[in-house]
DNA sequence: CCTACCGATCGGTAGG
DNA sequence: CCTACCGATCGGTAGG
C-alpha cells in the first residue's frame, strides 16, 4: 500500500516536473534549460528533479516526449473524429492554430522551436525530434494523399510539398504574433493553410486580399 | 604610425571574432554561444575576446549586426541592381534562396534560426532582432507594393501577408534540409516563393505538382 | 526526496 | 592581448 501510494506519488511528481519542464524549456529552449533553475521554480532540490531522469539529456528527451504529446492531444484528437482526407485536414488545420494561438507553452510552439535549435545540433535529442516530426509529417502527406483520392484535392497534388508548405506557416506564427506584435498571425496563417488546401486561384488566397 | 597599426589589426581582429562567434552562434544560438569556447576556437585568451566587447551582451549584440549585414549583403546587395517592384522581387527570392542553401552560416540562416530563440524571450538581443526583422519586412512590403502599383501583381494583393508568407516558407529551408534530409528544401521554397508572386491557379503551385 | 559536496565551466576583472 | 584570479552556477554523485 505505502508502496503503491510512493510509486504514484513519484510519477505524478514527474508529471509535475515534465509540466513545468516544458514551460521553460519553450522559453529558453531544451539547450538552455538547467536542473537547478528547474528546481528552484519547483521548490525541489536539484537532485531530487535529477533523480526523475538519471541526467538532463534523459531529462531534455522526456520533455519532449511530453511536449509531442501534448501536441498530440491538443491538434490530432480534436481531428480525428473527422472524416480522414480534406475534412480532417481542414479540421487539423483548425485545431494546430487554436494551440499556437492560445498558446499552450509560454513560448509558443515547443516542435516548432525545437526544430530551429536542433537542425544543426546533432544527438538523441535531434534524432527524437526527428521521430516525432517526421511522424506528424507523415500524417498530412497521409490524410493529403486521401484527400486526392477522394478528388477533394487536384491529382496532381505533391503531398510532400504541401505537407511542407503547411509545416512552414504554422511554424512561423509565434514569431510573427511576439516578434512583428501581431495578434492575428494564428488566424491568418490558419486563412492561408485553408486556401492552399482549396483550389482558389491565388487571388482568392488570403494573402492577397485584405 | 604604431597606433595606426594596432587600430587596424584590433578591427581586424574584431572581425574574425565575429565571423567565427556568427558561425558558432548559428549552430548553438546566440544564447548558448560562450565566451570560452569562442576564445578556444579562436586561439585567444578568454579576456582577449571580451576585450574588444565589454561584455557578453555586447558580444551578442555585435554578432547579430554582423550577421545582419551578411545577410544584407547576400540576400539585398544582388538584388538592389534589379528594377524595383517584382523584378526585384524576384531576385530576392532568388539570392535568398541561394544563401539559405549554400548555408552561409554552419547552423543556417542566422536570422530565422534567432527569430524563433528570441521570440519569447525579452531583452537587448531581441529588441535588436526585432529592428532588423521589421526593417527587412518594411522592405519586401514595399517592393510588393511597387509590383502592385505596377500592375504586376492583383490590386487586391495584402502586402503584409504576403511578405508573411515569403517569411514563413523562407525560414523553414534550413529545418527541411537538416531535419528531413530534404537537399531540395531551398529550390523547392524558391518556387513556391515564386508562385505566390505570380498570378497562377493554385493547380499550377509548386506544391501541388511533383 | 533531502543535504552536502565534487570538478568543470560560466561571465567578468585586475594588473600588466 | 596575456596570465591569474573572482564568485556563481553548471551537471552530477554520495549517503542517507
Amino acid at each position: 500500500m505505502a508502496g503503491r501510494r510512493s510509486v504514484a506519488v513519484a510519477l505524478d511528481t514527474r508529471r509535475r516536473i515534465l509540466s513545468v519542464a516544458a514551460d521553460m524549456a519553450s522559453v529558453e529552449g531544451l539547450e538552455g534549460l538547467t536542473v537547478g533553475r528547474l528546481a528552484t521554480a519547483l521548490e525541489m532540490s536539484k537532485a531530487g528533479v535529477i533523480g526523475h531522469f538519471g541526467s538532463k539529456l534523459e531529462l531534455q528527451l522526456a520533455t519532449l516526449d511530453h511536449a509531442a504529446e501534448v501536441f498530440r492531444t491538443e491538434v490530432w484528437s480534436p481531428a480525428a473524429p473527422q472524416q480522414e482526407g480534406l475534412p480532417r485536414l481542414v479540421a487539423i488545420c483548425g485545431a494546430w492554430m487554436e494551440y499556437a494561438g492560445r498558446p499552450a507553452f509560454p513560448g509558443g510552439c515547443f516542435l516548432a522551436a525545437a526544430s530551429f535549435e536542433f537542425d544543426s545540433r546533432p544527438g538523441p535529442v535531434r534524432d527524437a525530434l526527428i521521430t516525432y516530426l517526421r511522424r506528424w509529417h507523415g500524417t498530412l502527406v497521409r490524410e493529403i494523399s486521401v484527400a486526392v483520392s477522394a478528388g477533394d484535392l487536384p491529382e496532381t497534388t505533391n503531398a510532400e510539398r504541401l505537407a511542407s508548405a503547411l509545416e512552414a506557416v504554422a511554424a512561423r506564427v509565434t514569431p510573427t504574433r511576439e516578434l512583428y506584435g501581431d495578434p492575428h498571425a494564428a488566424a491568418h496563417a490558419e486563412e492561408l493553410m485553408l486556401a492552399m488546401l482549396g483550389r482558389q486561384g491565388l487571388g482568392d488566397v488570403p494573402v492577397l486580399v485584405p
